[in-house]
DNA sequence: CCCAATCGGTACCGGAGCGGTCCTGATTGG
DNA sequence: CCAATCAGGACCGCTCCGGTACCGATTGGG
């Protein structure tokens, strides 16, 4: 159904928790227990994360993983693209574009592209800022110290 | 990769070169042979987009398929609902909406939703017509007479 | 009345890819 | 020198998708 790969779900997720202090370095573990999710795997996508330009880490005793950039500055089209690759809805709509034997000639490519082009604009119009801060603003019902709450609703 | 899966990109491939013939029943076999597709995915992808009311089947000998409404009336989001289930990009985003354990409070539910809803704008602002026709228009290079000619370049 | 052509449904199977785990090494601060 | 952390790779089980085959139901023609 269209879905996204869990482990770019989340990515996002552990991109957000980590876009809620971002000065600060966070291990693997604490992002693990503040996220809910099995530490291995948590490590896996940090790494991923951090080859792809997103996170800078910090090796040795007292060491961790930051943003590279600001959270307004990381959308989440980057994210995906840093753990799944680029986005391409069909083969027909990939950026080296293989052929289908059709090609020029088949017309759905054409609206192939302008979909794939819609999707991409729509994940990379939305940065972590968005993901991490503006629940409560955007829903418009609950009030500003409820999101604040949410920020430790599990781990730490 | 966030990848259609294939049965969608088929579905749309066939729904496609239907839409060319609006009035004409067409077999199984004929949009097997007209699009290069196995004949049994082809037989199961009809019959799901029947079941989903986008095709109407008649049966017996003179029987075949035939678009239930106009090409322009159908959206590419429509066919890959009918044959993918509701497009929900995580399951944060479903339409019966699963709590993730954090749900309410979750802040990045809202930043997927936002993301879901252009995608299903993309999907739903592209109907049939548009896929099965405009190529040569689109690109501006074709002359008319190759995108026509296009319609025959592999079966009948 | 019978037969052929077609749709309709179900059940089944193989393989690819994903999610998840583990182990071992490199780096850094105490 | 030791402990904590990141880094890289190998491995594995499982789900799910794509694909196939089979049989029944329906319809039109001879």
């Amino acid at each position: 159904m269209i879905k996204l790969s869990r482990m770019a779900d989340y990515g996002v997720v552990l991109m957000s928790q980590l876009a809620r202090a971002p000065g600060r370095v966070q291990t693997a573990p604490q992002l693990a227990r503040s996220c809910g999710l099995p530490l291995p795997t948590v490590s896996k996508l940090l790494k991923l994360l951090a080859q792809g330009g997103l996170l800078t880490s910090q090796r040795g005793t007292k060491g961790g993983y930051r943003l590279a950039r600001g959270a307004s500055a990381i959308t989440v089209g980057d994210v995906i693209g840093a753990l799944d690759g680029p986005i391409a809805l069909t083969d027909c709509a990939a950026p080296d574009g293989l052929e289908c034997g059709i090609e020029a000639l088949c017309p759905t490519r054409t609206g192939w592209l302008r979909i794939n082009d819609a999707m991409v604009d729509a994940l990379n119009g939305v940065t972590l800022a968005d993901m991490a801060v503006p629940a409560a603003s955007a829903l418009g019902a609950a009030p500003p110290a409820a999101a604040a709450d949410a920020l430790s609703h599990q781990g730490a």
